[in-house]
RNA sequence: GGGCUCUUAGCUCAGUUGGUUAGAGCGCCACGUUUACACCGUGGAUGUCGGGGGUUCGAAUCCCUCAGGGCCCACCA
């Protein structure tokens, strides 16, 4: 390994992108490259720190192409603005706390939490790695996992996603995202609790959180409660159940009977009315009436709303509490009462709350389906109302879209619980109308983004339900105090000093309290919820930037510069990051927000791993290096989806090519015989008006080819500089490269004959493209780029500065000689390849028609032509008129 | 049902405020082993710019309309 403050100097006998990555992530942190240097930020002043505030991916989950396109973006806005100068506070973070891991942990270890159980010390779980070699399947079955205490449990969640970030950041590395990895966090970590924990004691005291007992979206698999944003829909096969329920006004037409048409007939016992739109004719003489419900005998009300559909089923629905969201609608908006049957577990209740109104046979068959699942009392419901007669027809099966929690695989139900929520704006115009004011101060790129965060906004259908009745997470820092009874009083929560953070209401006793009183008649109890993950990832800006711990930092960095993400969690991680800024700063979180595509296959379906089209990244940096990943990936614009074949990649061997050929392209423009040394300006430190060493540049470099070819050069730093601003790296990319390949492929061969002569011109002018082009590319490809640099630079490209119109003003605006002399050099070649010669067989004689300007570049194309005697006639476009090629066959 | 987005060569994509004959890379074909590069070089062929209509001297580009793909949201009796 070179010594980090030389490294490699000598130029390889066959330079190879083999060993890069490794090399140069070592130096790089060697060195401190990517260090964000506060002494010199603070000196600067924060206009000079770029600041981007990092997603931070599922360290229990796996990593795929999907992160590595949008963090390669982030990346090379990240090094295009360190060569600028700007001071690059650039962390990364592990979301390692949620679900995910949970279930990780259950599978790989074979266990599960039941917080009733004791702590055991030095715990050994019953599986490593679980039941499949590769840990990562759905191994351990839930009925073979072992229970274990909380805090054992938690001790195995930390353990497992300590080794997960582990081989996550070596990725990265290997990648070269330029991190600065001192400034890593984790979502589950000491100082992410506490800002979580700060942030949502200042949400409480300013009201903008609260609890609610309300019906709430429940996953009866993990038994917990979910938001809206982790909301998913699945096609699910139902039946249309038409049920009659008996009439004593007479029902429809005087039949003595209403028929509705109901998917969840087991949810019969929990019906509380019927309800038709107030428009429907069929229906208006009922309203106000009752109608009883089979098999329970319950006398129900008909109702009228507008949000009963008159061509759905028989127009008239019968409402439950709860079915769905609807029923939810009905239930408030129309004052009904709570009839609730479905429990946590999703079984229907040992004891119905409505039992008292049910019939006798009603209690009996209600005694029956106690304790069944939805599905089997719903099959037992159907039977009982066939019997019974009650069952109009038979079952129409149908295919329709149901709500699921996004990590679950059960339908959710709707049960009434204690919750806690957090503002967001459903609820409140002002706050609505604020937060969209807050996207529209937000550049967006591609700017089409924000409409997806405005249409989130607008369709918000409730506030931000944040608690989980999970384990692995922040825990909600209140505790409640229990009355004589040893009845908690909810309304009085007990919180926290900030100064005490973070605090663990399950293990530490409320403030005032000792722990004898935990769950004692006037003692307290602590809440058990933890917060949803989003509710600590909504604050990676406040986090990473030391909000509340230190100062000084947080105000340089915050706003950030630039947040970078996929458009799949605008509606999660964006949204709730926008949402907490809004609510404690007053102010938007960034100035930028770049949205990356996502990768779809030749079939142009989302990537994911369900459809088992997935490639580890690993593998793909191993076999195609790392600056072709990128390249692969810095060619698709913001916004953008990008396709990618897994089974054909040669989308990746272009960005190959373009990096070997940089290596080799240098390494031949570094064997010229060198003229005098032309050192750069490389250290950003330098103020760019001070230019010593390159004064002389206009006195050496004389042949107009060489001149117009910088003139070129300049105009592409110009437009590259252009596009990276805009964020648009692959324009950036798309011009510097066009540029790179005329220059190998024509320039360099037009002036290589004079060059190996030691032609100071040329030589000169060659070096000092090579050393703009190289840093041109370095935000794209990091390690060919600071290979080629470290053999004529001590530092590194990285912290060089970005090529400046400056540097080559001296050669005025491209007149067009490098041009004409390409196109002039592609007839001769046309010439030799239509008489199926050698490029190197000598030309006795040649003729060009072209402009006059062509002439400037003569001897150079009688050069690399091996033209004896060449002549131009005036002509507007460039071709070659007469050639007569030497037979003599080359020795 | 609403919104956003896309449709250009066999494939992946550029195409700026409307302006000559619509471009690149890959792939394909032919040629070439040249003292940077065989992980190579040189050259070549390849299009009804999704369909239709309109505006204009002029449309891949602007407008209308239709079709198709993708994503997001809503609906869930």
């Amino acid at each position: 390994m070179p010594d980090a403050q030389h490294p490699g100097s000598s130029i390889p006998e066959k330079p190879a992108l083999e060993g890069l990555e490794a090399k140069w992530a070592e130096i790089w942190e060697q060195r401190g490259t990517h260090r964000f240097d506060r002494a010199a930020a603070l000196a600067a002043g924060e206009d000079a720190v770029f600041s981007i505030d990092t997603p931070p991916p599922t360290a229990s989950g796996s990593l795929h192409i999907g992160h590595v396109f949008s963090y390669t973006h982030m990346d090379l806005a990240a090094r295009f603005n360190r060569m600028s100068g700007k001071q690059i506070f650039y962390p990364m973070g592990w979301d390692d706390n949620g679900l995910p891991t949970e279930r990780r942990v259950q599978n790989y270890f074979g266990v599960r939490c039941d917080p009733t159980l004791p702590y055991i010390e030095d715990y050994k779980p019953p599986l490593e790695g679980g039941a499949n070699s590769d840990g990562s399947g759905a191994s351990s079955k839930a009925a073979d996992q072992v229970p274990v205490s909380r805090r054992n449990f938690i001790e195995l969640c930390e353990r497992l996603t300590v080794e997960d970030e582990k081989q996550f950041e070596a990725l990265w590395r290997d990648l070269g995202l330029s991190v600065d990895w001192s400034l890593s966090y984790r979502t589950i970590g000491h100082e992410a609790q506490i800002a979580a924990q700060r942030a949502f004691l200042r949400n409480l005291a300013r009201g903008e959180a609260y609890q609610a007992d309300a019906p709430t979206l429940w996953d009866v698999t993990f038994r917990t409660a979910v938001a809206q944003a982790e909301l998913e829909d699945k096609d699910q096969p139902g039946a249309y159940h038409r049920v009659s329920f008996a009439s004593a006004a007479g029902g429809v037409d005087g039949s003595g009977a209403v028929e509705i048409e109901t998917t969840r007939p087991e949810l019969l016992a929990a019906c509380v009315a019927l309800v038709a739109h107030p428009d429907d004719e069929r229906y208006q003489a009922l309203f106000g009436t009752t109608v009883t419900t089979p098999l329970f005998g319950v006398e129900v009300p008909v109702l009228a709303h507008h949000l009963a559909q008159k061509d759905k089923g028989s127009g008239i629905a019968m409402i439950c509490t709860f079915g769905d969201v609807t029923d939810v609608v009905w239930w408030r908006e129309l004052d009904l009462p709570t009839r609730a049957i479905i429990g946590k577990d999703g079984r229907l209740l040992a004891e119905a709350p409505a039992a008292e109104l049910f019939s006798d046979a009603g209690r009996a068959i209600y005694a029956e389906l106690a304790g069944k699942t939805v599905f089997s009392a719903k099959a037992r419901t159907v039977e009982l109302l066939r019997e019974t007669g009650a069952l109009i027809g038979e079952p129409k099966p149908i295919t329709h879209p149901v709500k699921f929690f996004e990590k679950g695989d059960k339908p959710l139900e709707i049960v009434a619980t204690r919750q806690w929520y957090i503002s967001n704006g459903a609820r409140d115009e002002a706050l609505r109308d604020r937060l969209i004011e807050a996207g529209r101060s937000i550049d967006f790129h591609p700017d089409f983004m924000r409409v997806r965060y405005e249409n989130w906004v607008g369709g918000l259908t409730g506030d931000w339900l944040v608690s989980r009745q999970r384990f692995f997470g922040v825990p909600i820092p209140v505790w409640y105090p229990l009355d004589a009874y040893g009845e908690p009083l909810h309304h009085e929560p007990i919180v926290p000093g900030e100064t005490n953070l973070p605090v663990d209401p399950s293990s530490d006793p409320a403030p005032g309290y000792t722990e004898d009183q935990r769950n004692q008649p006037n003692g307290f109890v602590g809440e058990h919820d933890i917060m949803d993950t989003w509710a600590t990832s909504s604050l990676t800006p406040q986090i990473a930037g030391g909000w509340g711990v230190d100062d000084e930092l947080f105000h340089l960095v915050f706003p950030y510069s630039l947040r970078s993400q996929g458009q799949d969690i605008i509606r999660t991680w964006l949204f709730s990051t926008v949402l907490r800024a809004e609510l404690e700063h007053g102010r938007v979180p960034w100035h930028n927000a770049g949205i990356s595509g996502f990768i779809v296959d030749p079939d142009r379906k989302k990537m994911s791993k369900s459809k088992g089209n997935v490639v580890t990244p690993a593998a793909m940096l191993e076999e195609h290096g790392s600056d072709a990943v990128r390249y692969w990936a810095a060619s698709s614009r913001l916004g953008t989806d990008a396709s990618f074949d897994p089974q054909n990649p040669k989308q990746m061997k272009i960005g190959r090519r373009l990096a070997i050929k940089v290596l080799n392209a240098a390494k031949f423009v570094l064997s010229m015989p060198s003229v005098e040394p032309v050192e750069t300006r490389s250290s950003v430190e330098t103020p760019p008006s001070v230019e010593p060493a390159e004064t002389h540049l206009d006195t050496v470099i004389t042949n107009p080819l060489d001149i117009d070819m910088l003139a070129e050069l300049s105009r592409v730093v110009a437009q590259a500089t252009t596009a990276y601003r805009d964020y648009d790296h692959a324009r950036a990319l798309e011009v510097t490269e066009q540029f790179f390949w005329t220059f190998c492929d024509d320039y360099l061969e037009l002036v290589k004959e004079r060059a190996y002569t030691g032609d100071a011109s040329s030589v000169t002018a060659l070096r000092k493209a090579i050393d703009v082009l190289v840093r041109l590319l370095a935000p794209v490809i990091p390690f060919a780029s600071d290979e080629v640099w470290s053999w004529t630079h001590s530092d590194s490209v990285h912290t060089a500065a970005w090529p400046v119109v400056d540097e080559l003003a001296f050669a005025g605006g491209p007149r067009g000689v490098l041009p004409a002399a390409s196109a002039a050099l592609i007839g001769i070649r046309r010439a030799k390849t239509d008489a199926k010669a050698s490029q190197k067989t000598g030309v006795l004689s040649a003729t060009l028609a072209g402009p006059a300007i062509v002439a400037e570049a003569l001897e150079d194309l009688k050069a690399v032509g091996r033209i004896a005697e060449l002549s131009l006639i005036a002509a507007d476009e460039v071709t070659v008129t007469d050639i007569v090629l030497d037979e003599t066959p080359v020795a």
